[in-house]
DNA sequence: TATAGTTGTAATCATTTTGATTACAACTAT
DNA sequence: ATAGTTGTAATCAAAATGATTACAACTATA
């Protein structure tokens, strides 16, 4: 099982509006064709984005807009705004036998050591900003 | 999206083997109700575990019995037995936009970032042997 | 050697999650 | 007023998961 693509379109999606934010109106409808995504799903992307504080949307008028400063955001903050994962990242079986002494210690015993797991990838996470992903992409453009 | 229960399942499976093998025939069916799963769940777990060479399993008999020494199976080991993530833990959105500048250079841009979260994520779970999470479990019991 | 207890595996099913899509009310610059 | 947007609810199809049924193949042992 894979981590929800809505993390790599959010990067893609705040990627768009910072680099080029300027130079074009940054409405769903031009994202999604960037992303080739349906606009709703870009829509909904934004709405993520907005809530958490990253960008501003005008409804109305149309086009999504920074707010935060690219050295501020993190893979991390974007991929906690899109709740790729909620909580544990491993899935648990439910309800081991309590009567099996496997069973009734099992999550004592491997609980720590997968949320270590879950740490060190989003710790990874937090090392990258927008800014980083952003220099390397004006080298490529 | 979170990782398929099959990981835990197999690592509780394993412990179960280890620990109270010498005592009981661990069939499917036995091992089943430590974790409360179906049968048939365990019995492809089984199979998982056995070709990756971790375990042995006899069939027509029945039970399954330890190959590999615990030191050498760490919780990385498991995971890549059971196929819980093939290949890229993130998911991608399919045909970004290769007219846009965002778009062609997206993969160029993010996929290195991505493959060392994951890396993270993974030398973590080597960092982990079934002796380590034996020990704590014998304190337990 | 017949039997009982297993494993191995295919086939189905319901559930959940995902992303696509349609639809439309609400909003705003012009 | 209008045209172009956003926000969001509602549906839908597809994919993945785990549960379950079914049964052939296998093996210890009585």
């Amino acid at each position: 099982m894979k981590i929800t693509s809505r993390f790599t379109v959010a990067v893609h999606t705040l990627l768009a509006i910072y680099v080029l934010g300027k130079e074009y109106k940054m409405t769903s409808d031009f994202i999604a064709s960037s992303v080739n995504v349906n606009p709703v799903v870009i829509r909904r992307t934004l709405s993520s984005l907005k809530a958490a504080g990253i960008i501003d949307v005008k409804a109305g008028s149309g086009g999504a807009m920074p707010v935060k400063d690219t050295d501020d955001i993190t893979l991390y903050d974007i991929y906690t705004a899109v709740d790729c994962v909620e909580g544990n990242l491993f899935n648990f079986h439910e309800n081991p036998n309590p009567e099996c002494p496997v069973g009734k210690n099992i999550h004592a015993v491997l609980d720590s050591r997968l949320a270590d797991a879950q740490t060190a990838l989003e710790n990874e996470l937090k090392s990258v900003t927008l800014t980083d992903l952003m220099k390397q992409l004006n080298i490529l453009m």
